[in-house]
DNA sequence: CAATAGACCGACCGTCGGTCTATATCAAAG
DNA sequence: CTTTGATATAGACCGACGGTCGGTCTATTG
C-alpha cells in the first residue's frame, strides 16, 4: 500500500468519520477493523497506533458525538432572552426541526440502529450524550424551580426522566417508521402522535403546568416525520 | 467424550438452563458456544442439532423467558375480584415483592446485565417480555377505561408507556446500586425513591387519579433493595 | 548530517462461530 | 432377529475476525 502520511488529528478525525459512516450504514458488529481501514486507506497496524481496540474507537466516537450535541444546546442554553419554559420548548422544538430536516437520513439510520445486533452502539452513544446533557437540563429545571413555575424538587431526577422520555419517544418513532412502511402510514403517524400527546402530557401533569405547556410534539411533526417523500 | 442420549425436550431445556445461567454471569459476548456446550456436556454438533446458531439460542431464551413472565402474571390477571387500579397495584407489589425477595440475585444480575457489552442480552429479554405483556396490561386499562376510573384513550400506548416506565426504572435500580456499592447507601436510596415517586406520580396524573393511588414504589422498597445483608 | 520520534505497514496469531463427515442409538418394518 | 432410516452425538476442521509484533519510512531537531 501506498505510503501517506497525515497529521495525526486529521487521521484521528478520518477514521472517526469513515467509523461513524459505516457504523451507521452497517451496524456495528457488521462494520469490521478491516472495513474501516480500507475505507479510510490505512494499513492495520495504523489503525491500532490510533485506536487501542474495535470498541475504543467506538468509545471516541461517543466522546465526540456527545461534544457535537452540547455544542447544539448550547445557544439555547445561553440566550437570556428566554425562561425556563421557553428553553425547554426551545429544546424539544430544536430535536422536531433536526428531525424533520433530516428525516430521510434519520429513517435510515433508525432502521440499523434499532436492529437488535446494533443496540451496543445505539446504548454507547445514547450514555455519552446523556451524561453531558442531564446537567445541563438540571441547571434549566433548577432556573424553572427558583422562578417557581415548574415543581421540581429533584432537579437531577427530572432531567433523568426526560431523557428517559426523550429515549423512549426515539423507540416508538422507530416503531412508527416500521409500521407505515408496512404500508399504513395514516395509522402509524396517529398512534406516533398519541404517544407524544402522553408523554408531554405527563411532563406538563408532574410540573404541574397547565396542558400542552410543553410542547413535546404536534400531530404535524408525526406526519411530517414518516411521511414518505 | 462420552456418547450420552437423552430425550431432545430434556436436553433443550438443559441448553437454555446452561445458557442462561452463563449469560446472566459473565455476559452473552463474553459467553462463548464452547463454554455452553462443556457446562452442558455436550459436543458441538450437538449443540447446532438443537440451535441454528449462538442468537437462535438466545432468541430461545428470550421466548422461554416471555413465556415465564406471563406464567407469573396470570393469577393477578385472572382474580376475578380485582378492579383496575387494584390490578396495576397488584403488579408493581408483585414486582416489589420479587425485586426484595430476589434481592441478592437481582444486585448480581443488574451488575452484568447492564454492562454495555451485555446491552444485546437484556434488550432481547426486554423485548421479548413486553411484546406478550403488552396486551395483558392493555386490558387492564381498557377495563379502567370502561368502568370510568381511568383517563386511557388509547391502552395499547398507554400499557407501552408504562412498560417503558418498567425499564427506566431497572436502569435507575442499577444506577442506584452502583452508587450504593460506592459508599453511599442512604444517598442512593433517597435518589432511587425520589425517582419512583416521580413515576408513579406521571401515572397518577396521565390517569387523572388522586396523587399515590397507583403505588410505583414506597421509600422502605427503595430502601430493602439496595441495601446489603 | 546523524539521531530520534512516531506514523505507518502487513504478515502473522489465537479465538470464535459455524460446517461437515462419521458414527452410535433407537424404533419400526420386514 | 435383521435391516433400514431417522435422529442424536462427536469432534476435526474452516474462514473470518480482532488484535500483535517486528520492522520501515519520513519529518524534525540538535
Amino acid at each position: 500500500m501506498v505510503r501517506v502520511i497525515k497529521a495525526p488529528e486529521v487521521r484521528y478525525a478520518e477514521l472517526l468519520d469513515c467509523a461513524q459512516r459505516l457504523f451507521f450504514v452497517h451496524g456495528y458488529d457488521n462494520t469490521t477493523v478491516n472495513d474501516i481501514i480500507h475505507e479510510a486507506g490505512l494499513s492495520k497496524g495504523a489503525f491500532y497506533h490510533y485506536f487501542d481496540s474495535k470498541s475504543a474507537l467506538l468509545e471516541a466516537l461517543a466522546v465526540r458525538m456527545a461534544r457535537d450535541s452540547m455544542t447544539e444546546l448550547q445557544p439555547i442554553l445561553d440566550d437570556p432572552e428566554l425562561d425556563a419554559i421557553s428553553r425547554l420548548n426551545a429544546l424539544f422544538a430544536g430535536s422536531r426541526r433536526y428531525n424533520i430536516e433530516y428525516a430521510p437520513q434519520i429513517r435510515k439510520t433508525f432502521e440499523v440502529i434499532f436492529r437488535p445486533e446494533n443496540i451496543v452502539l445505539f446504548h454507547r452513544m445514547d450514555q455519552a450524550v446523556t451524561a453531558v446533557v442531564t446537567p445541563a437540563l438540571a441547571k434549566i429545571l433548577r432556573q424553572g424551580a427558583e422562578q417557581g413555575v415548574f415543581d421540581v424538587p429533584d432537579p437531577i431526577a427530572f432531567a433523568e426522566m426526560l431523557l428517559q422520555f426523550r429515549l423512549s419517544l426515539a423507540t416508538m418513532m422507530n416503531d412508527a417508521l416500521q409500521q407505515a412502511k408496512a404500508g399504513n402510514v395514516d395509522a402509524a403517524a396517529e398512534a406516533l402522535a398519541e404517544r407524544m400527546r402522553l408523554y408531554g402530557l405527563a411532563i406538563d401533569r408532574v410540573l404541574k403546568l397547565p396542558d400542552g405547556t410543553i410542547e413535546v410534539a404536534e400531530k404535524g411533526f408525526a406526519y411530517a416525520l414518516i411521511s414518505e417523500q
